[in-house]
RNA sequence: GGGCGCUUAGCUCAGCGGGAGAGCACUGCCUUCACACGGCAGGGGUCACUGGUUCAAUCCCAGUAGCGCCCA
């Protein structure tokens, strides 16, 4: 039983290493499917492999890691998944950074060269945040980690979409697809960021074949008129319904094209004619579509004009719009410009306008797939928390339109097609295909595209688990208990994985989602790189420790509102942590020799203040467990914190010290194993929130401990034992209430601390007397007395100040201390403040209808308030009548 | 335009039908033998606004204003 010294301030660092190091190398953060105990998973939203640790993951992964050790202490067999997402477009657009920086490109390097160089990019740089997560305490079975382009995951990716193909739900198509010019490659709908941008409606003319006649057509993108194949009215436009059939002189180009009707047309809109460019705007597409209309491609995949764009060809798609505005305006074709808002859409990955681009891409049908997510929610067989962001997805799932999953990028998993040469046929195959599956020839490719790096994760709940084979692992674990994570990827990871689950799995990948808040800086905005607001974690953890961290996460996630994280908050936190260091330097003090399994606990006599703070425990206990079971974090945090700082620390540790110094040999042991029993529970509860320091403490605590770390050591659960303490703890509340009423007049007299004075407490009954007598030494440190006299029906010096606590009168004789006029002045104040309960509590009973029509127990408690606050005001009163005598 | 959320002490936020709470900040006293990253005491709020339901509304309902987010 080494006991160690412990240093006067906690120093987070050494600690943290230590302990993170033993936990991973003895495997305590390692599950077993065949173990024993409920099995608990919960899958990691794979950070990306080239993802630094930012507020969001710390988030994240906190509230992970507070479930996982908390359902581990409490007997769950719990396999928390890591892992990391190869992230197609944002990993191969680092690697072409690097690239670049060396004067070549992926173009030079080759396809296979690149992938290559990127493996090897991955293997030295990639993944820096899985240790980043370690810093933080995530205790994720780090044997089991997982990446999306793993052999085994490829292997599920492969599966999935070969079946899906085979089924009829995935297929290739022509038609407008989002299409970033940087990135070079398709994106889906939900890629693409919208954003309310200040623009410009710009009106113009164009000449009607065969009239003097001109229409004014209104744009927001004048560079796309080099590929409009008509322009529309609304069929019941009576302005221009007799130039519908005819055709206009489409200016710079000099095409002709139709002047068409159709309802999509919005009349009140600018001029009511609008320009159709069916190859580069989603609604126009389809007017091009019901029309017949030619579609005319006017860009390259990099945003430039391309050969159907006549004189502006190789010209910028932005350049080209002020050339062309310039030019028509030369014209005099261009008849105004008014201003005009307009919801711009940019690449999620590198905030470039996409351009809607006319191309082949493969696609799955998600009707059948969403139908399956949708009533798994709606029949509860998934739970969202909080549940406001069911009818979010409800609404997505409901108009969800078919996926674009395949992207123009190198780095990802290829999609496994094969054209034919020959016979034009498609060949789709689990293993790679060395002939055509139609005619037979060998003389095939395979698509270059590869898929959306959505598609992999989609699977990460079974495929990390070994699917297509069926594993132990996905027997045990499958479905997973929970998923944590941000409303912001709600459609693109929790919507598709339960697509997935459901239809390759047969059953939901979660029975619980819960989604956590933003975290935004100090003010409320967004942190950003741009802005210059970020708070890196990394930094936080230096400066204030891992656990001041967490237990500030978890304080400020409440549920339903995003965090506004003040660095101040954290340092409030690191106090915390300070402050429980020095608690447990105190007890260890104190059980220098102390062994608990010497003592027969059953033998032990509790005073009121061991009841007290056995009982607050148990609640604590109670409190805690019933918060996370429902994701409460903050209400949990705020036990621990209150329990911790203002019930144990505050009160118990103070209590206890006459008992420690100066108590008869038996008191005194029971309030060393007292001391060491909240304190090593407390430990336990504190654990899942602030692993490092509870362990550190824990360690050095005496006693035969019955695992080798307190990550394995059982969660404290409410007894009924201790619930039968409810009585004697009330008795305390009068102890401390007596004590808090001498404190209050000390404090408002400005008696210094270190004085001692003199204090009488008058009983209204023979309990109270009782209860403060055998408290009295408690009553005479805490509020640092000299004399104490407790009686009933006492006498008492008309010079004193007076204080009411339930049926006690406390009772400080004023010679010396202060003048008359200061007291007068405190019970002024006292009455004042107890005169508004009065009235609040007499109106309520005056009223007849709230006697007559409120719960009975109700009223009852009200008069019970009330008769308690009127006497305690005829005290208080009496007492000023006294005082005023004096003068 | 559609949807969701927020508005409570100087600041950041809990509470959400029966006496307005916390942390930080603030004021006074205190280097009390665990802790000044501390202790004790204290000040501070027509719970955004207007109506309604109710014996009773910060809490439920409707509307208004401001702020934020998502979707089109």
């Amino acid at each position: 039983m080494a006991e160690r010294e412990l240093a006067k301030v906690y120093e987070p660092k050494a600690v943290e290493e230590t302990w993170y190091r033993e936990w991973e190398s003895k495997g305590y953060f390692h599950a077993e499917a065949a173990s024993g105990g409920q099995p608990y998973s919960i899958v990691i939203p794979p950070p990306n492999v080239t993802g630094a640790l930012h507020m969001g993951h710390a988030l994240n992964n906190t509230l992970q890691d507070i479930l996982c050790r908390w359902k581990r202490m409490s007997g769950c067999n719990v396999l928390w998944m890591p892992g990391t997402d190869h992230a197609g477009i944002a990993t191969q657009n680092v690697v072409e950074r690097q690239l670049a920086a060396q004067g070549t490109d992926r173009h030079n390097l080759g396809r296979e060269a690149f992938i290559e160089r990127v493996w090897q990019w991955k293997a030295e740089s990639g993944g820096q945040i899985i240790g980043q997560l370690k810093r933080l305490g995530a205790s994720c079975d780090w044997e089991r980690e997982r990446f999306t382009m793993d052999e085994g995951l490829s292997r599920a990716v492969r599966e999935v979409f070969v079946s899906l193909y085979e089924q009829g739900l995935i297929y290739r198509d022509n038609r407008l697809i989002n299409w970033c010019p940087r990135c070079h490659t398709a994106l889906s709908d939900i890629e693409v960021e919208h954003e309310e941008k200040a623009g410009h409606l710009w009106h113009l003319r164009y000449p009607v074949i065969g009239t003097d006649r001109h229409l004014v057509v209104a744009t927001t993108r004048p560079e796309t008129m080099l590929g409009d194949t008509a322009v529309a009215v609304h069929p019941e436009d009576e302005r221009y319904a007799d130039l519908v059939g005819k055709m206009v002189l489409l200016p710079l180009v000099n095409r002709e094209i139709p002047i068409i009707a159709d309802e999509y047309v919005d009349r009140e809109f600018g001029t009511g004619v609008v320009k159709i460019t069916p190859a580069h705007d989603f609604n126009d597409f389809e007017v091009g579509r019901r029309h017949g209309l030619e579609l005319v491609n006017v860009f390259d995949e990099s945003g430039f004009i391309n050969e159907n764009g006549g004189p502006y060809r190789g010209t910028e798609r932005f350049a080209a719009r002020k050339r062309i505005v310039e030019d028509l305006d030369a014209q005099g074709l261009l008849a105004k410009i008014d201003d005009h808002n307009l919801a711009l859409g940019g690449c999620y990955r590198c905030k470039t306008v996409v351009e809607p681009y006319l191309s082949l891409q493969w696609y799955v049908k998600v009707g059948p797939l969403a139908d399956q997510a949708l009533a798994a929610v709606k029949d509860g067989r998934t739970r969202i928390v909080p549940q406001q962001w069911e009818n979010t997805y409800f609404d997505w799932l409901e108009n969800i339109k078919d996926w674009c999953i395949s992207r123009q990028i190198w780095w990802g998993h290829r999609i496994p097609a094969w054209y034919c040469a020959d016979c034009e046929g498609i060949t789709v195959s689990r293993a790679d295909a060395a002939a055509c599956s139609h005619c037979g020839s060998a003389n095939i490719s395979q698509e270059t595209d590869v898929l959306d790096t959505w598609f992999s994760s989609a699977l990460w709940p079974f495929s990390t688990m070994g699917w297509p084979d069926r594993t132990p692992e996905l027997k045990t674990f499958y479905p997973t208990a929970c998923l944590v994570t941000g409303f912001d990827i709600l459609f693109f990871w929790v919507a598709r994985m339960m697509m997935m689950g459901l239809h390759f799995m047969g059953d939901v990948p979660f029975r619980e989602v819960y989604i956590h808040a933003l975290v935004r800086d100090a003010q409320g905005q967004k942190m950003s790189k741009s802005k210059g607001n970020v708070i890196d974690p990394l930094t936080v953890i230096d400066a204030y420790g891992t656990d001041a961290f967490r237990f500030t996460l978890a304080a400020f996630a409440a549920q339903g509102r995003d965090i506004k994280l003040a660095e101040e908050r954290i340092a409030g936190y690191r106090n915390f942590a300070n402050k429980l260091w020095n608690a447990a330097r105190f007890a260890l003090m104190n059980l220098e020799g102390f062994d608990p399994a010497t003592v027969d606990a059953g033998g032990l006599v509790y005073s009121n203040a061991d009841r007290w703070i056995l009982y607050r425990l148990n609640e604590a206990a109670r409190e805690v467990n019933a918060s996370l079971a429902e994701y409460l974090y903050n209400d949990a945090a705020s036990t621990l914190y209150r329990f911790t700082w203002s019930e144990f620390c505050d009160w118990y540790i103070e209590l206890v010290k006459d008992d420690l110094y100066r108590g008869e040999p038996e008191r005194r042991l029971t309030a060393r194993y007292i001391l060491w029993q909240v304190l090593e529970e407390l430990l336990r509860m504190l654990h899942p929130f602030m692993p490092f320091i509870t362990e550190e403490i824990w360690q050095a605590l005496p006693g035969e401990k019955e695992c080798p770390s307190i990550m394995q050591a059982p969660y404290p659960q409410p007894s009924s034992e201790r619930d039968a303490f409810r009585a004697g703890a009330n008795e305390m509340e009068l102890v401390m209430e007596v004590i808090r009423g001498i404190r209050n007049i000390r404090g408002e007299m400005e008696v210094a601390p270190s004085r001692e004075i003199a204090a009488i407490l008058d009983c209204g009954s023979a309990e109270s007397l009782n209860l403060l007598k055998q408290n009295e030494v408690y009553i005479m440190s805490l509020a640092r007395l000299s004399d104490l006299a407790i009686g009933q029906g006492v006498d008492r010096p008309n010079d004193a100040s007076l204080q009411v606590a339930r049926d006690v009168e406390i009772i400080v004789p004023l010679k010396g201390l202060v003048d008359v006029e200061e007291e007068e002045k405190r019970l002024l104040k006292e009455i004042a403040k107890i005169e508004k309960e009065i009235e609040l509590f007499s109106k309520k009973l005056e009223n007849p209808s709230f006697v007559d029509r409120a719960p009975a127990e109700i009223v009852v408690k009200e008069r019970e308030k009330l008769a308690e606050v009127t006497s305690k005001k005829r005290v208080l009163e009496e007492s000023l009548e006294k005082i005023r005598r004096l003068k």
